[in-house]
DNA sequence: ATTCTCACCCTGGGATGTGT
DNA sequence: ACACATCCCAGGGTGAGAAT
């Protein structure tokens, strides 16, 4: 985990406490937060500061030194800022407030430069500078050892000296004030950084429109006028973020500028970058936002449209479950008109009613069920005079009190059909609202033969598939006893 | 006893060199 | 071009000893 902190943010950190038990906290070692605080110019207690604090003597915190272009500001380290380190600090961990005015910082780094002098030559090397050069050593090594090498030193031509001395006066002086260290990337020493504090990316060479096609020879490269150039300056055309020879003098003359002009140029594209992340960071929160905004708004619609569907489903079920109630009944009195008319004295009445009073029932939604989801969850009790005659070993919990509305209830006297089918409509009911709250209790009661029909029908309009067997039990005893069940 | 400094060591990642 | 070895360096830890 990497912790940001501001340079501020860390000093605030370090001097209350001692460093043994911050760094405890944070969860890395007391030398590496020193190692940060040293590069980044933050003072830290002196030693014997807390033991002095501790018995009473005075002891003097080293303010925090203004910071300047070549300064850390942000300190990235290991670690975690655990919530009571969070609190002693001023704002949010790593974010700066207010940036000072550069003008303010640009006067304090000249101040601390100095006079930047060209190298007289380069055997006081940059180590950029001096990787270099080595390597052009290595090859007149290997080109006085061997006839043949195809390899030629690249930095033997005046106006490649030149170059190197200019681009070793500049990183000496990063290096000296902490601003960077240099970083070549190519063996031509075209490609240069300067990665640090004052990080920034320079070319030096000639300007591209007079640069000759072909040289003559060393003596034409070394008046060939150079022209120092720092990348991120196009983004900052108020600031001057390119030098060259002209009549004001050489690129020699003007080394101090230069190195100050490459830390503007670094802390304004520094601050470009924070400001293009904090927008991008923003960006992306924002769009963040609103994809969780519409996948919420996505997932309700189709909650919204899931329960319309399963309404009209239900509704349309509804309405199919009345036609077929109407036209059982129909089929009903049909039969029953005909029982009464002559017809019924037909031999082959008896045979056709059944036939037709089973299609009735088949078609009748009060006897029958579609499907085992319309009673999913629902537990059926049989009641206690039930449920002690018909089975010995209660192999259902028995209903305590039969009353419980919650638990669903329905009773009836079966001493007709009409009553029967009431006490199946009732216990339809009552078990469907009963559905989501637990389980319904069917209890139906009257003499022997109505009561085992009773019993027969509800039980069978609820346990159809699942406890046929039991019904037939039920049938079975119900019908060959007297009492009420 | 506590705190701090310093030299040394370890580790991981990137750069560089070398052989196939 | 690729794989592998080696080097270098920054970040960080450890422990002895000094300072208070």
């Amino acid at each position: 985990m990497t912790l940001r902190l501001t340079r501020e943010q860390l000093y605030e950190l370090v001097w209350p406490e001692a460093m043994s038990r911050i760094c405890k906290a944070i969860g890395i070692s007391d030398v590496a937060i020193a190692k940060h605080c040293g590069k980044a110019d933050i003072p830290i207690p002196e030693r014997g500061y807390w033991n002095k604090l501790h018995v009473g003597q005075k002891v003097t915190r080293t303010p925090l030194p203004p910071r300047d272009l070549a300064t850390i500001n942000l300190i990235e380290m290991g670690g975690a800022l655990p919530p009571e380190l969070k609190a002693r600090i001023t704002g949010e961990p790593g974010i700066d407030g207010e940036p000072e005015n550069i003008d303010v910082l640009t006067e304090r780094f000249r101040k601390r430069l100095g006079k930047v002098s060209l190298s007289r030559d380069l055997t006081r090397a940059d180590p950029a500078i001096a990787k270099l050069l080595n390597r052009d050593e290595t090859i007149r090594q290997k080109m006085a050892a061997s006839s043949f090498h195809w390899e030629k030193p690249r930095f033997e031509s005046s106006y490649e000296r030149r170059r190197l001395r200019i681009l070793n006066s500049i990183f000496l002086a990063f290096a000296r004030v902490g601003g960077g260290s240099a970083y070549i990337r190519d063996r031509e020493a075209r490609e240069i950084s300067i990665r640090g504090p004052a990080g920034v990316s320079i070319t030096l060479g000639s300007p591209k429109k007079r640069q000759a096609r072909n040289r003559r020879s060393d003596d034409a490269d070394a008046k060939d006028k150079l022209e120092l150039r720092a990348e991120g300056g196009r983004h900052h055309p108020d600031i001057i973020s390119s030098w060259m020879d002209d009549d004001a003098g050489k690129l020699e003359d003007k080394l101090t500028e230069i190195v100050i002009g490459l830390a503007v140029v670094s802390e304004r594209e520094s601050r470009r970058w924070q400001s293009e992340m904090a927008t991008w960071q923003r960006k992306r929160e924002e769009g963040e936002a609103e994809a969780r905004r519409k996948a919420k708004e996505k997932a309700e619609r189709e909650e919204r449209e899931r329960i319309a569907a399963e309404e009209k489903a239900r509704r349309d079920g509804l309405l199919t479950e009345a036609k077929n109630w109407r036209n059982a009944r129909l089929i009903r009195e049909y039969v029953e008109a005909r029982r009464r008319s002559e017809v019924a004295q037909v031999p082959e009445f008896e045979k056709w009613a059944r036939w037709a009073l089973e299609v009735a029932d088949q078609m009748d939604p009060l006897f029958n069920i579609k499907s085992n989801s319309d009673i999913e969850g629902v537990k059926i009790r049989p009641s206690r005079k039930q449920s002690f005659r018909l089975h010995p070993e209660p192999v259902l919990p028995i209903a305590s009190r039969p009353d419980q509305a919650d638990r669903g209830y329905a009773s009836c006297h079966a001493r007709s059909d009409r009553a029967i089918r009431t006490a199946t409509l009732r216990a339809s009911s009552a078990c469907r609202l009963a559905k989501p709250i637990g389980p319904a209790i069917v209890w139906a009661c009257g003499s022997a033969n109505d009561a085992g029909k009773s019993a027969r029908l509800v039980l069978h309009w609820f346990w159809r598939r699942r406890v046929s067997s039991l019904c037939h039990k039920i049938g079975g005893v119900t019908d060959s006893q007297h009492g009420g069940h």
